[in-house]
DNA sequence: TCTGGGGTCCTAGGACCC
DNA sequence: TCTGGGGTCCTAGGACCC
């Protein structure tokens, strides 16, 4: 294929990624309707087109509708976030091979850049991806190509919405688009929200066209540069750039509700020092150090007695080791406590995230070499031999107390891609 | 009884400096 | 005696995303 200098953009997302995973391995499941469930089998958060077809919302809560689900007869699963992750590795590996620059959005899409060819008709080259991607993995994918991120959203938005369009969408080959445009309604638009989709009606901006033409001085006053650059993408011009995805996060949070809300401090302190556990393992994972540690908890949303606090602790030397974060979420767990609520959720943040290799050695709080060493060979075996017998192998004494607070998953998929001893056995 | 979790980016305002 | 104003850095919180 030749190709001529002209960049696309596409955005390429799987079609109910979550559902979809567990129908690929399950052939049981295939056909019928699925839906899954968020963490503590609390909300509805994938359905399987089947499951679409009975009307099933999506974040409806489970129990208001279980009884509807079972007469239905629709499967319903436990979100099973190892499958999902490498089913996602192994998409974003294929795509990679048939595009220019990829940034990894999300779990299940990617933004990537193409060149068009000679004839500018991107569309084999889509079709080619979406048949391969549905013969190695089983999963359907959306393909919307524009000349930017925010116009290859709405051409995504468009693929889904149009019958005939097979899933692919490219909106810088369509000869009207203002009758696109006018069928999009403006909260539908990828970065406009809630408070600003209300604030865009109560000026009569409707839908994505309204948006495009409408006065700029007036959303750069409300939005700032934010809404600046939405508007000037949906009118074509780029300025969004397609980020690498190997860059390091920010940032690396672990926090969940509770089955059971928490009042004691002691409860407290538990959920807290498990999860930082898990939050200073994932930072290793990823050759990160912590400088700033933050620790939350609040009331549920739905109740009306309502408290949240937060607790924040700064470090002098960044750090990834386990004992010295539990010692520091410890302490302040106990700054958060009020044994008046019913705490519903807590999490705990590390923060100021410092890529290992870049990191300065401190002179002040000198710690010996071998110290450190010692330390951190301790980190990475615990590391690894979790990894080789399933996590939570090795761990720390307060995570074994009884739990009263626990997590709901009950209805998980017995079927994995991730550990061996789940892999689906045949009969014959 | 039961209403998700994990991220990013931007802005306003305070503290501080010269 | 006269006590300004602009720049920068940091933080908390808002808005949004999947």
């Amino acid at each position: 294929m030749t190709i001529s200098s002209i960049e696309a953009i596409a955005l390429i997302d799987a079609n109910n990624f979550y559902a979809s995973c567990e129908q690929s391995i399950n052939p049981h499941l295939r056909n019928r309707p699925v839906v899954i469930l968020s963490n503590n089998d609390a909300c509805i958060i994938a359905r399987s087109p089947e499951a679409r077809a009975l009307k099933i919302k999506m974040g409806t809560p489970y129990f208001k509708e279980k009884e509807r689900l079972s007469k239905l007869d629709v499967a319903v699963l436990s979100s099973n976030y190892s499958l999902y992750a490498d089913m996602s590795k192994r998409l974003m590996n294929l795509l990679k091979n048939y595009c220019e620059e990829m940034e990894i959005y999300s779990i299940d899409e990617a933004f990537v850049s193409i060149y068009r060819p000679n004839d500018k008709n991107l569309y084999p080259w889509a079709r080619k991806l979406r048949t391969l991607t549905y013969q190695n993995l089983g999963i359907t994918i959306t393909i919307g190509i524009g000349e930017n991120k925010v116009r290859a959203k709405v051409a995504n938005k468009l693929a889904k919405n149009i019958d005939y369009s097979a899933g692919i969408f490219d909106l810088a080959r369509t000869k009207d688009e203002n009758s696109y445009f006018k069928g999009i309604s403006v909260d539908k638009i990828w970065g406009i929200g809630k408070q600003t989709s209300k604030w865009l009606k109560s000026k009569g901006i409707k839908n994505a066209q309204e948006l495009r033409d409408m006065k700029e001085n007036e959303i750069i006053k409300k939005l700032g540069v934010v809404g600046k650059r939405l508007q000037l993408e949906l009118k074509g011009y780029k300025c969004l750039p397609i980020k690498k995805s190997n860059k390091s996060k920010r940032e690396i949070q672990v926090s969940r509700s509770f089955g059971t809300p928490i009042t004691k401090l002691e409860d407290l302190t538990q959920v807290l020092a498990i999860y930082a556990i898990q939050a200073s393992a994932k930072m290793r994972s990823q050759s990160l150090k912590t400088s700033a540690i933050s620790v939350f908890v609040r009331t549920s949303k739905y109740s009306n007695q309502k408290y949240q606090r937060v607790a924040h602790k700064k470090l002098i030397n960044a750090t990834d080791n386990t004992n010295a974060i539990l010692k520091i979420v410890v302490a302040l767990s106990k700054e958060i406590y009020n044994p008046e609520y019913k705490l519903s959720k807590a999490g705990v943040l590390m923060q100021d995230l410092i890529n290992c290799h870049y990191l300065q050695k401190s002179i002040i709080n000198y710690k010996s070499q071998e110290d450190i060493k010692k330390s951190e060979n301790l980190m990475r075996t615990i590391d690894l031999l979790n990894k080789k017998y399933n996590n939570n192998a090795i761990t720390w004494a307060i995570t074994k107390k009884p739990k009263e607070w626990t997590i709901n998953r009950n209805l998980l998929s017995h079927t994995s891609t991730t550990d061996i001893r789940k892999i689906p056995t045949i009969v014959i």
